[in-house]
DNA sequence: CGAGAATCACAGACCGGTCGGTATGTAGGT
DNA sequence: ACCTACATACCGACCGGTCTGTGATTCTCG
């Protein structure tokens, strides 16, 4: 068995997934559920269907397992947020998009944003500063927009752009707190009216 | 000794604080540095000046004061709103108050709201749908200025306004997240940014 | 081409340390 | 005598990480 398991061989779930993926997905929804220091190693690897020798050859510890479910997410969104910012039209046009998009990666990968903001503080102070600097180029990509349109006249210069992507995207993130599936409304139709606001608020 | 400590007894800080108040101080400040589980009973009540028998005999459990830190700042600002929803005035300048206020007292309790959000998830069931209870009925005497002007057409009624409380809510949630106080903005100026991007988002 | 060596990909028992909580004791007030 | 308001020693559970073992695969070299 190099890679696969033999099919129906675990527990529930037994999707062809390689050892690392089963466990990355385990941790994301054990995390997510009971937080992270609250699941244990153990509880981990049997979700995931594996032990941990397995576990512990992939990752070099339990905080790097974490460390893995962030970066999946983040590096994601940023790349999705750099085809907007580089795409054609007005910026008014391409904020608004980018705005509607990150609200409906968010819901699609609730789980993971939920993890990220409930427990950065419990990676090593170099892991946290890492993902701080991937999160921080992230905003000021976004924040380059907001700019852009000020320049132009498309929208308000009497607020500070920091203030404008600071709040939008505390906003965003605080979606794992209230937002759930099978609500009214769809990520799409929250991203369009989280869009719309933001859109009017920089009105001239 | 029945209340005070003799002065300059403990450690660094000494203010002549009842047992309980020293206790939920600290947890304030060591759950908001260190996150709740990582902060050992042990550590708290040695930050307390205190030892886990005092603790141990005003609280039932370390969760319990989790608890007790979250009633006090929730229920400060539920009174505080209160007040601003049934002054006298234009809804839109109800609004702007109210709105600006929960910034301030935000960012003056920053640990407090860094903890809330980061540690909700670890409480017990019981004490989280009381939370939440609190936190709903706040959310929705926010949520009724918003429609009592969308009544009056002073604001906009293409959106929800529980898209309009729950986008603005989540901004002033996240402030936890970024905002420091040795920034370039004080509270009060955020406040105002805050409010009138939420205001202009609501015009029609 | 084939056989032994080395490596890979895990398995699973085990350990040192820590933690939340409790049991028991006691000084002072009433 | 009794209750409040703590102090202190202690316990059993658990947890992250390590260590050794093992079957399958790959590599090496004659």
């Amino acid at each position: 068995m190099t890679k696969p398991v033999e099919p129906d061989a675990g527990a529930a779930e037994t999707a062809p997934l390689s050892v690392p993926d089963r466990l990355t997905a385990a941790a994301t929804r054990l995390f997510a559920e009971h937080g992270f220091e609250r699941t244990s190693v153990q509880e981990l690897v049997e979700a995931a269907g594996v032990t941990k020798g397995a576990m512990y050859h992939y990752f070099t510890s339990k905080d790097d397992l974490l460390f893995a479910v962030y970066e999946r997410v983040l590096s994601m969104q940023t790349r999705r947020l750099a085809a907007f910012a580089e795409a054609e039209g007005p910026v008014a046009r391409r904020l608004h998009q980018a705005a509607a998009d990150v609200v409906i990666t968010t819901v699609d990968n609730l789980d993971d944003t939920l993890i990220f903001f409930r427990s950065l503080h419990m990676l090593s102070p170099a892991r946290q500063s890492q993902v701080r600097k991937e999160r921080r180029s992230y905003h000021e990509l976004f924040r380059s927009l907001v700019e852009e349109g000020a320049r132009e006249g498309a929208f308000r210069t009497d607020v500070p752009p920091d203030i404008v992507v600071s709040q939008y995207f505390g906003a965003v993130h605080h979606l794992g707190m209230w937002y759930h599936a099978d609500g009214e409304l769809s990520g799409a139709q929250v991203g369009e009216h989280f869009a719309d606001l933001l859109l009017a608020s920089l009105r001239t």
